[in-house]
DNA sequence: TGCACATATGAACATTCTTTCATATATCGG
DNA sequence: CCGATATATGAAAGAATGTTCATATGTGCA
């Protein structure tokens, strides 16, 4: 990170200053990308995309996707930290669901946005 | 992923299936992971913004961010090859873009998204 | 042609992620 | 309470990722 900078004639100078000013904070960037880092694990996107169809069990889950119980439970804790899925335990079985519809709109926005 | 499953008593296996059915292929959502992988860096979200304001150069870039003109360019390559920007050369510089509007609409509504 | 600048890239290193394995916790029925 | 089932979780292994370092490529100018 300590390479020496380019040294142009400071044309671009006022460019960066200007593009510096118009950015959001580092941090909220920061926590934009652990957002959209959530999404890019093949295994948490079906997750999500089988949890917008219907509310599933653990063991649901594991055999739709054909991942181990614990590598979903697992998935599961971070869509719950990271606030996309929420439940409800019945008995001995504990239900997940999208927590927010708004979710099942950004994987879709990716979707069309793939089919060009 | 071999545990045993579940023995429930096939309550959910009509779910199971039907869901699986209305789920896209594998593949698909594996591609659309991908897509959302590289969102999934600080780094790289930044870059996406600030090209988002305007064209820069990679050393316009490497000073903006702060960080190494190596890491930049690496970072240029993966968005690159992601077909998320574009590139002109003239003369020594090469300036970067994005590749299409549509990419900065997908940064907002994750930022919208963060603003709850 | 030779030098300087801007960018690109391969390899190594460090870090972070994801899954597995073993085991713990929670709930229900008998 | 005990055994069985469903889920959760800590630790370790293995894979993937991001940065650095050294160096290569490409362009303009003297």
């Amino acid at each position: 990170m300590d390479d020496f900078i380019c040294a142009e004639e400071k044309v671009h100078d006022k460019l960066v200053e200007d593009v510096d000013c118009s950015m959001p904070d580092e941090a909220v960037l920061c926590e934009l990308s652990e957002f959209f880092r959530v999404f890019g694990d093949s295994t948490r996107i079906r997750i999500l995309y089988a949890l917008s169809r219907s509310e599933m069990c653990v063991c649901d889950l594991s055999k739709l996707l054909g991942v181990s119980q614990s590598a979903i439970s697992h998935q599961l804790q971070l869509l719950r930290s990271s606030r996309l899925v929420k439940y409800r335990r019945e008995g001995k079985t504990v239900f997940y669901s999208l927590d927010d519809e708004h979710i099942f709109s950004i994987i879709n926005i990716g979707l069309e946005h793939l089919e060009e």
